[in-house]
This record gives structure tokens, C-alpha cells and sequence, in this order.
DNA sequence: AGCAGGCGTGACAGCGCTGTCAAAATGGGT
DNA sequence: ACCCATTTTGACAGCGCTGTCACGCCTGCT
């Protein structure tokens, strides 16, 4: 009850067990000691509640048992489903996680001018950050495996869905229902796009060029990340073109929602005027009949995670190993074809 | 660049600064050394890279610089907001988060038999579970300040918004609107309801006795988390009743949110036929246009940290305080006045 | 009975740091 | 120039654990 008493440590097991603590020491790491000895050690660790001390032994295998990530912020559909993944793996293999959420330029610096991880972790997944070259190389040599999740680096492990791929099957979905004018909406934050915002847009373009279809950048619109206001001038943008577009394809489905609602707040039906098509395949996707290009962070999390206890176990293993998973797309009622009138202008087009 | 290569130790940093490793604890913790010797210290701990090592540390100082942190998942709106908002405060107190995601039954026996945080923290905080009189106790002899997050446990610090309050709220809005039929669509899993859910349906019965409205126990159904299925069955089940209800009250916007999809599935019109009110207004709220009771995770997940550093720093300070939150009634698109039908038919009752 | 071989166990040093205490350096007043 | 009060620095032990090594004991053999 008494909650500043003493924690009993390893030598209080080994005096109740009455043997030493390097036996205690070698039951509870699974080493080979008698059954007899084993059965008292274990009795003598129960009744005293023992847990040991991860510090105390770090200290001396040089390992921590601790698995960091850097992430922008927690607060976030991706970021939640792949570190929930990590869960059982970690547990696994006796690691604990350490999260060291990072969301401004100012935090951003800090982290990479301290690298607080250092030391104190054996290894680093690094989720969905754009790195400059030096930031890239102050992590090369943090002395631990350093994964990179939702990001492509250079000779170094990452993991990543084919975003282009991605982006390609959604654009090429809406050329088949027979648009034409499609519109990309595009994320930025105060770092510039994300690796996977202009991956998506290169997919984007690589559609319409197949197509042959002609680029128009002023069917590209950019507004910062959850932001009302900036959705609803990119929409408007987009409404007084002097064609508008039938269709819009948004970078990410938070922003599609963003935009369904625009859309509807000024009665322009959803898809019957405007096709408005997702990427990232979220739970709300599905509540908002919402088509989108679907990706699985719980199975990038843990392939990074696979590849982080691999890098471990042995360094040399696949250094610079990159997984791409696949993406899917799924179609849902905020696509169709465009309105007659349109479809007519292309048919004889 | 070496991975492999052994981190520099305080030692090496003394040697090169030529003082004793005591003078390079000591600046680095900010205690007093002259300018001078300051200057030498930090400038060899930069070129060294240096970083200090917690494990050592803590081992001596019996702090482990740890904030723990038990969540049942961090694949939702909630956790994720609420983490995120600790990371500011944490590196303001030099402190680390570490994570158990303890997902299921089976993980959450694991986690309370061995209790893996104790000995690896300096507190550790407890979002939404509802636990055991047996694993509160576990906990209080943890040896360590334990908060309660988003439940309210007996005697221990715990941190709430007042979930009757807020569902009362929401429900004298409904029944404000004119409506009488009102149901209670309430979320159950493996353990049952939660403490919130508990709370809401109290603050739903509280509103509705405040009305005279009889208690209709056909209108409160229940149903699996993020299940389509059972949201389809709950939602039948009310529709099917010889008196529907015209207007649902979620206890979560997830499931107001599967509510109303599944409503405007079989072309039942929202709010024109049914009204739904959601509780959390997370984003999607929003984009759905969905009325909810508004709650801070942040909010929440700031004042918990805060009391945990205060109870670090004295663990007499303030036992057993209870932060109690306020939330709000967000109106939206998705409630609106009953059909007049049944108007006529209350205002003649 | 005596001895090699093997397994199980204990003694001990040391991981990297901090807290204590004593020693050295500094500065101000006479 | 000297002394005392004060600040600044260094030596050293020890936090709780693990890895190494050596020792004791039990088997099974000659």
C-alpha cells in the first residue's frame, strides 16, 4: 500500500529462495537451473512482486529492451493503427515502446539536436516524416537500426505502400466511369508535401498521361491539413474554373470528407454532379460511402516492427531492405460517371 | 556512421573537457560549475554527441524519467488526442512516454500479473478501462502515482468529463426539439460497459424522467464496437418497435456516425425522419454535419500529466483529487424537430 | 573405491551514472 | 600579506543487475 516503499530487488529474492543472485538471475531469464531451485525462485518472485529492474540490466547487456518511434503527432488515423499493431509483436519479444511525438518545427529541431533516443532505445521506427539529407544522417549514426515507415530514404530499411501505384488505380477508376476534367487535391503543412502527397500526385499524372488527357494545373489544389477554410477556397477554386471539374481526387480521405461536406454545404450532389474519391481507406470512409484507395498501417507497423527486432538481432542482417506493400482500390457510392451533359462533350470529343 | 561503434560515456566527455566525470554530471544537470568549465563541458559533450544514458541514471537516482501510459488501443480519436497533447509538457519535465497497449482480455491479464511498468516509471496513467476492485489495488501498491483517465475510480486521482451532465444535455436538446420517442444506442464489449457508457445512459434516464417521459426500455439497444452488423440489428430493432423512435442518441459518434449511414442506407432521411445525436465530437462530427456533445481528450490528457508531475514531485501533494471536465452540446445538421405527425401527437398528448 | 566429466551454483567485478564528502581554489576583509 | 568564508571541483562508493570464472557436487565409468 505504502506507495514510497523500497522495490524488492533481485538480492531480496535470492536471500528469500535462500540462493544467490545469480541464480535469481538466471531463472528469471529462462537460463538452466534445477526444476527444485526454479520452483522456489519463482515462489520467493511472486510473493515479493518482484519485477526487475530494465535499467539495472541494460546497464550491463548494453540492451534496452525499448523500441522508439518518432511520430508527428498521435493524433491521427495512420499513427493509431499502426502503433497499436506493435502491441503483441513487441510483447513478443519482451521490448517495451517509447513514443516520442514530435509535431512542430521547433520540437523537430530539438529532437534531432538532443536525439534523446540514443542510448536509449535499441531501435528506431521513424513514421511519416519528411527528412533533409542531415537529419537523415544524424540518425545513421544513432548506433541502432533507424526504420522508416510511410517514407522512402535511400539505402536505408523503409516501409511503404506504392503510393504512385495507389494514386495511378484511383485516378484511372474515375477515367473509366468517363471523366475527364479530375481535379488532384493536394495537403501542405508548413514543411512543404510529404513524401506520399507527391508520390500521389506523380500517380495522378501518370494516369491522366496514359489516358491522354492533358494537365492542367489549375485542376491542382493545395490546402494546408484540416483546415475548413482552406478546403472550402480550394473548393471554390476549383468552382470557378471556367470548366470545372466532374471529379476530385483528394490525397487523403479526411480531406475528401472535407470536401464532401463543402460540396453539399452548396448543394452540388455527391457523386451525381462531382465524384469526390479518398486515399487511406479510413473506418469513416465507409460511413460516409466514401470510395477510397485503401492501405493497411496496422500492416506497416508491423512489417517495420519485423525488420526493426530483425536489424537487432543482427545488424548486418538487411540493412537497406525496403518492404512496399500494396494498396486496394475501393469503390463506394461517392463515385459514378459524370452528368450526361458531360458525357456527351467527351464522347464526341 | 558505425552502428556497432560504443557510445561515449560521461567519462569521455570528462577526459576530453579534462574535469572529473562529477563536474560533467554536474553540468549537465544544470547545477552550479563555472562559466568557464561550463563552456569547455558542453562543448565537448557536442562534439562527442554525446547523449546521457537514463538507465545509469536512474539506477542511482531511482527516477526513471518515464511516464507510462496503459490504453486499451491507440486506434482511436480519443488516444490519440490525448497522447499527443502530453508531449510538450513531458519534454518541458525531461520525461519520456512509454506505451503499454494492452488490446484484449488475455493481454490485460498478462499486463496486471506482471506488472511491467513498475520499477520502469515514475507514474503511470490509465485511460478508459474499467477495472477491477483487484486491479485498482494491484495498482495502488505499484509504488508509484497511478491517474485515471476518462473513468472515475473511488479514493485514486482521476481525471473526467461529466458524462451525465453531457448526456443530459444532449437529451433535453431532443426533447427540446419536440421529440418523445427518443432512443439510447449504447456501445458493449467483451468486459461490458464502460464507465462512460454507464454514466451516459444515467444522464439519458436523468433527462428523460426531467421530461416525464416514461422510460421506454425497448428504445435502449446496445451493440459491439465498430461493428456494421450489430449497428444494422440495434438499428432494426428500433424501426421494427410499434412505436419507432424519431430520434436516436448515440453514446459515441462512431456508432451515431454507423447509425446514420445505415438510416440513409434505407433511405430514412436525417433528421427529416430521424434525428441522431452523436457524444465526442470528434472531426469527422463535422464533416458528417452530426450534432454531439463536445469533450477535450486533450484537455483531459494535459491535466492528468499535470497531476502525475505533481504527485512525482510530492507524493502527498494531492491524493486522490479529482479533475472533473465539462463538456458541450455542439448542434448540427443531423437533429431537427420530429415529423409533424408525430408533433400533433405529443403536443395533444 | 577412485576419478574424469558435466552440470548447477556462487563470488565478484563492473556497466555509467550520481550523491556525499573532503580537498582545492577563490575572494574579501583586515 | 594573511586568514577565513565561500565556492568550485574531485575521489569514491554504490545503485541493481549480468557475465565470467571457478568451485562443488553428482553421475557413471574404470
Amino acid at each position: 500500500m505504502s506507495p514510497a516503499q523500497r522495490h524488492p530487488t533481485l538480492a531480496d529474492v535470492a536471500e528469500r529462495a535462500g540462493v544467490s543472485p545469480s541464480t535469481v538471475s538466471r531463472t528469471l531469464r529462462g537460463l538452466s537451473v534445477s526444476t527444485k531451485v526454479r520452483s522456489r525462485v519463482e515462489e520467493a518472485a511472486r510473493e515479493l512482486n518482484f519485477a526487475i529492474s530494465r535499467q539495472a540490466s541494460s546497464l550491463v547487456t548494453g540492451r534496452t529492451g525499448v523500441m522508439a518511434v518518432l511520430v508527428p503527432t498521435l493524433d491521427s488515423w495512420f499513427m493509431g493503427a499502426a502503433l497499436s499493431s506493435l502491441g503483441p509483436l513487441l510483447r513478443g519479444a519482451g521490448m517495451e515502446l517509447t513514443v516520442y511525438v514530435v509535431p512542430d518545427l521547433a520540437e523537430r529541431a530539438a529532437f534531432f539536436e538532443r536525439l534523446p533516443a540514443r542510448r536509449n532505445a535499441d531501435a528506431l521506427l521513424v513514421f511519416s516524416f519528411d527528412l533533409s539529407e542531415e537529419e537523415t544522417a544524424r540518425l545513421d549514426d544513432l548506433g541502432m537500426p533507424v526504420i522508416y515507415i510511410s517514407q522512402h530514404v535511400e539505402g536505408r530499411p523503409s516501409v511503404y505502400v506504392d503510393d504512385v501505384a495507389g494514386a495511378r488505380k484511383a485516378t484511372r477508376h474515375l477515367i473509366n466511369l468517363g471523366h475527364r476534367r479530375i481535379a488532384f487535391a493536394h495537403t501542405v503543412n508548413a514543411r512543404g508535401f510529404t513524401f506520399s502527397s507527391r508520390e500521389r500526385l506523380v500517380g495522378y499524372q501518370q494516369a491522366l498521361t496514359e489516358a491522354d488527357i492533358p494537365l492542367d494545373h489549375d485542376l491542382i489544389v493545395t490546402t494546408p491539413p484540416r483546415d475548413k477554410r482552406g478546403t472550402t477556397q480550394a473548393v471554390g477554386n476549383l468552382l470557378s474554373l471556367r470548366e470545372p471539374p466532374t471529379a476530385i481526387f483528394a490525397e487523403q480521405d479526411e480531406l475528401a470528407a472535407s470536401i464532401v461536406s463543402t460540396l453539399r454545404a452548396v448543394q452540388i450532389e455527391v457523386p451525381q454532379r462531382i465524384s469526390v474519391l479518398g486515399f487511406d481507406d479510413q473506418l469513416m470512409a465507409e460511413w460516409l460511402d466514401l470510395s477510397s484507395v485503401a492501405q493497411s498501417p496496422s500492416d506497416m507497423g508491423r512489417a517495420a516492427a519485423e525488420l526493426a527486432l530483425a536489424l537487432i538481432n543482427d545488424p548486418e542482417s538487411d540493412r537497406g531492405r525496403h518492404v512496399v506493400l500494396p494498396t486496394h482500390l475501393i469503390p463506394r457510392g461517392s463515385t459514378a460517371a459524370p452528368p450526361a451533359s458531360h458525357r456527351e462533350q467527351e464522347r464526341s470529343n
